[in-house]
RNA sequence: GCCCCUAUGGUCAAGAGGUCAAGACGUCGCCCUCUCACGGCGGAAUCAAGGGUUCGAUUCCCUUUAGGGGUACCA
């Protein structure tokens, strides 16, 4: 078959590769520079596993002085979504993942000389490509989709498949003369573009793995669809060229993507391309309610978009360095002897990531946004949560902004402490933790309570309390007050015969924080009445 | 069905041919303490099963089992 004639029937219009080959040079990086992307398809939202990918990514890239950059895979038309870009790219700003180069959303121009960064706007640059291999004898056209119907080559691959459990790959179309490609092409049937596959699946080669490490890896053997139909590439060979020309050196994605990469190798080896190191992460996913380990799905979870964990408040340096505990155990070692350095500065290692799928556990993020903003000041907490609460709880915004300083000084309670405390570890949460601070006390937790020592108690405190009191001296006073109403100041003795009291000095003061707070569990109430003022604590003394 | 990946406590996991099998979260108990929390101390809890190889296997190999993923003109 004259393979160039081929091409010039196909791919009339299409530039040589060369035109691409010298637009696009080698990049000029220092010795090791890594370059690396994040490449999400245009969903209408940014997949947890897309931000554990973009971390990978961009440390990487940080630590070897290389390059992040953003390229957007919207090839599938039947899922494009208005704006989906603009909110990949948001979500990634806001999650300290912002490329260096790259599609920036809509609205921003693209940074980079090896643009467009959006697939659909290279439809030349691939048909291109795609004539290169026709004319080199690698490519083909299958018109099966138009004169045989999807239904025929399902019916021919599940009789295959009954008939000796093996698909044969190698397509039909293949056999095809040029004269009946001709005709067809006359006739008006659209075209698929197949690889001409060369592999033979008994065999197989070596290939590492940044992250798995060494594998045998079996030859493809399937003629993989190069251009759709409707002239635009699937993923595989957008990959292989676009990463190509990008000058990107390792790619970064999930682990689902391991049994295509024989494909892949095959269409960079056609191409003539070095195909670029890779890392196949393992897929983030939950325990669902059969108690089954699954995926984090979009559909399902809304935990999959990295919305939620906005939404419910969790800072993002948390959720970032959760995902960075996931792939590198180490980490929380040196968080704990580092507590105040940035998470870029940790020594992140690829290698060090491990194959197994990890379970999403909110207990853990928990604790590590707990302790991170335990360590926060207040002035830090206060702009974090209003910026929060001016997105989601508008009448808690007003609230925290009506005035700030008294806003601070609540959520400076126990901050200074040398252990601060631990009780917060979302925004969503701030509300309610502090809400008799802000809406005064809607209802008191009394289960388990005393109702008339609780009376007799405060009855006998209010006159006792006295604003100017420092802190010692204010407890001094509960302490010399405890015994006339028969509470244990000595814990000892107390626990010696606890029947013989009322209580201990905590329950004393567990019915002022109670009177105080309506809750049982609150900071500091020294701070807390003295924020509150005298004649408000006055009067959530009389109230009871 | 076929192919690929994975297998250490409830979760995240370190680990090496010989270890009392790290650490963190969670959980339980005790201590500290004005409650809760924080903090401190301690406990319970793990090498999926069966075969090999070996003086010795949780570690290497095989099989099974379980889970995940793929098997698209989706990514």
């Amino acid at each position: 078959m004259d393979t160039k004639k081929l091409a010039n029937l196909l791919y009339p219009n299409a530039k040589p590769i060369e035109y691409w080959l010298e637009k696009y040079p080698k990049r000029n990086l220092p010795q090791g520079a890594e370059v690396t992307r994040i490449s999400p398809s245009p969903t209408g939202y940014l997949h947890i596993g897309h931000a554990y990918s973009a971390l990978i990514s961009k440390l990487t890239a940080m630590q070897t002085n290389g390059v992040f950059y953003f390229r957007l895979e919207d090839t599938d038309q039947k899922r494009l979504i208005d704006n989906a870009g603009d909110i990949a790219y948001n979500m990634l700003t806001h999650y300290n993942l912002k490329p260096d180069e790259g599609y920036r959303g809509d609205e921003l121009p693209q940074i980079g000389e090896y643009g467009d960064y959006v697939q659909s706007k290279r439809l030349a640059i691939y048909q291109s490509f795609a004539r290169y291999l026709v004319e080199k004898g690698r490519a083909f056209p299958c018109f099966c989709k138009k004169s045989e119907g999807m239904e025929d080559i399902e019916e021919r691959r599940n009789k295959q498949l009954e008939e000796s459990g093996f698909i044969e790959e190698k397509d039909v179309c293949r056999n095809l003369t040029l004269e009946e490609i001709t005709n067809k092409i006359n006739d008006g049937e659209p075209f698929a573009l197949k690889l001409k596959s060369e592999g033979n699946p008994e065999k197989t080669f070596e290939f590492t793995d940044l992250i798995k490490g060494k594998r045998e890896i079996r030859e493809n053997a399937k003629d993989v669809v190069l251009m759709k139909s409707n002239g635009i590439p699937p993923y595989a060979f957008a990959h292989a060229v676009d990463d190509s020309l990008m000058g990107t050196t390792i790619v970064v994605r999930g682990e689902e993507w391991f049994p295509s990469l024989s494909a892949h190798l095959e269409i960079f080896n056609a191409l003539g391309f070095k195909a670029p190191k890779y890392a196949h992460t393992p897929v983030i996913c939950k325990l669902d309610e059969s108690g089954n380990k699954r995926k984090l799905s979009k559909r399902k979870d809304p935990e999959a978009d990295v919305r939620f964990f906005i939404e419910a408040g969790y800072p993002k340096i948390a959720v970032i360095e959760y995902l960075l505990n996931l792939l590198n155990s180490d980490f929380e070692i040196w968080r704990a002897n580092n507590p105040t350095k940035k998470y870029t500065e940790f020594p992140f290692s690829i290698q060090k990531i491990g194959s197994n799928n990890p379970m999403f556990d909110f207990a853990k993020l928990s604790d590590i946004s707990k302790n991170y903003i335990s360590h926060l000041t207040a002035e830090e907490v206060y702009s974090m949560l209003v910026e929060w609460a001016n997105k989601f709880d508008i009448e808690f915004c007003k609230t925290l902004t009506e005035n700030p300083d008294y806003s601070k000084q609540v959520l400076n309670i126990d901050r200074e402490n040398a252990k601060p405390r631990k009780d917060i570890a979302k925004w969503s949460e701030v509300k309610n933790y502090f809400d008799y601070m802000f809406y005064g006390i809607k209802n008191y937790e009394l289960d388990g309570i005393d109702k008339e020592k609780f009376k007799e108690v405060i009855k006998a405190y209010k006159d006792v309390y006295n604003e100017n009191d420092d802190k010692e001296t204010w407890f001094k006073r509960i302490k010399e007050l405890a015994p006339s109403l028969n509470y244990a100041v000595d814990n000892k003795l107390y626990k010696a015969c606890p029947e013989q009291f009322n209580g201990n000095i905590a329950d004393f003061c567990t019915y002022i924080r109670l009177a105080l707070t309506g809750k049982k569990n609150s900071p500091d109430i020294y701070e807390i009445a003295k924020i509150l003022g005298a004649k408000e604590v006055k009067r959530r003394f009389e109230n009871i």
